[in-house]
DNA sequence: GCGTAACGTTACGCCCGGGTAGGTATGCTG
DNA sequence: CAGCATACCTACCCGGGCGTAACGTTACGC
């Protein structure tokens, strides 16, 4: 009927990719993996299912796709984060206050999409995967800040902690999406000192504080 | 054809719905919701679909049922199981004993139902509200635990520290699952150190442990 | 200007699984 | 033994949603 107004049609693969992922965590994000469907997320990318499937393949590699972009951007961050040469507090410091910041600054996409992965059977073992490399990393800093602090203890015993500090980290990151206004510089300091002094001292009054100020 | 051997069945009611319940619960928590189909429900449980709809609905409801079951099951079990004159620490302790206990004990069961929970939507709801009692009762302890101590806490920040302990608790509960050979009472006194020393203290060789012997 | 390949669409096949209609056996009460 | 409620089954309907076949259309090289 009319060759006028093609609009904004005919974009080149890697943008549409770029849309389709972007409206596929938009979507998952807001039903779940199960509850979303194809035809809601092509759609959102104002593209029609096939070309979905022609670009991203089935739903359940769609999904992969979104999840390992998430984790690979969250991975980088927090790791990008962490100064080698600096003492163990501030490391975890500033590693935390990385995730809590990519965390605040996806809450719709990341979180609920992390929240998803777990017990979804194709990808649980994808997320655990993220999950231990992240146990591993806090797990080296804590056996590099153990070496010339007097403190023994065995390999699982510091894996354990480490499991510890990130499901707690985790928790608290879960607790600032449902509280859009709280701040994660804040909730990283809090993060800190209860992880860092425990609850023992934190009750008696003791603090850590990041020691410079921070940016922001 | 046959009227010999009726064998087992003819049950009251009581008694098969616990079986069914008992059946969806394993089910659900080796399939997840989704995945999980009335059918095999209803066969592991020996009998027919149209049973279960009989006797516990639909199977939004039947998962719900699953759901409240063992959510009140832990959350009375670990108010149980704090004796309210006691110090803090040793209040933490017995309420952090009991839930890797009944974790322990209900693997197969427990941990994945609440690894399944969040996240799908009709849910999360229920979940997330057992999850705020736990939170209360941490935050009410870390209260009162504080009165008398000199430290200063507001409110909130009480509230983001029982996040922060609820969450390493949950991790370690998965960790535990997926350790089957993990002992409750070692992995809850790990909690306990990391809970209430903080990673500071652990790692310069302080350790905490419950003062009386335990039994088990 | 014309072939061809990439971009894009409409419409459909089809299976899986939630939910139900209608019928059968068994035990209890008189 | 008549009647009735309860426990239980076989067989079916039907919709939603994944995935695809077959078909247009715009750009770009030659």
């Amino acid at each position: 009927m009319l060759t006028s107004v093609p609009a904004f049609k005919r974009l080149p693969r890697a943008v549409r990719e770029r849309q389709m992922l972007d409206s596929a965590a938009r979507v998952f994000s807001r039903r779940g993996y199960h509850a979303a469907s194809m035809d809601e997320i092509a759609e959102d990318a104002g593209v029609s299912k096939p070309m979905v499937y022609a670009y991203l393949g089935t739903k359940e590699e769609l999904f992969l796709a979104c999840l390992r972009r998430e984790a690979t951007r969250l991975t980088e961050v927090v790791a990008g984060a962490v100064e080698p040469g600096a003492p163990a507090d501030r490391q975890l410091w500033h590693g935390v206050r990385a995730f809590f910041d990519v965390v605040a600054t996806n809450r719709e996409g990341w979180t609920v999409l992390y929240r998803q992965a777990r017990g979804l059977e194709p990808f649980a073992a994808e997320l655990s995967g993220m999950r231990a490399r992240m146990v591993q990393v806090v797990t080296a800093l804590l056996s590099a800040a153990m070496t010339g602090s007097g403190g023994e203890a065995t390999d699982t015993e510091l894996e354990v902690m480490a499991h510890a500090l990130v499901g707690a980290g985790e928790s608290l990151a879960d607790w600032m999406t449902d509280h859009p206004d709280a701040d994660p510089a804040k909730t990283a300091t809090q993060m800190m000192n209860v992880a860092w002094l425990g609850a023992d001292r934190l009750l008696t009054g003791a603090t850590w504080h990041p020691g410079v100020t921070e940016a922001g």
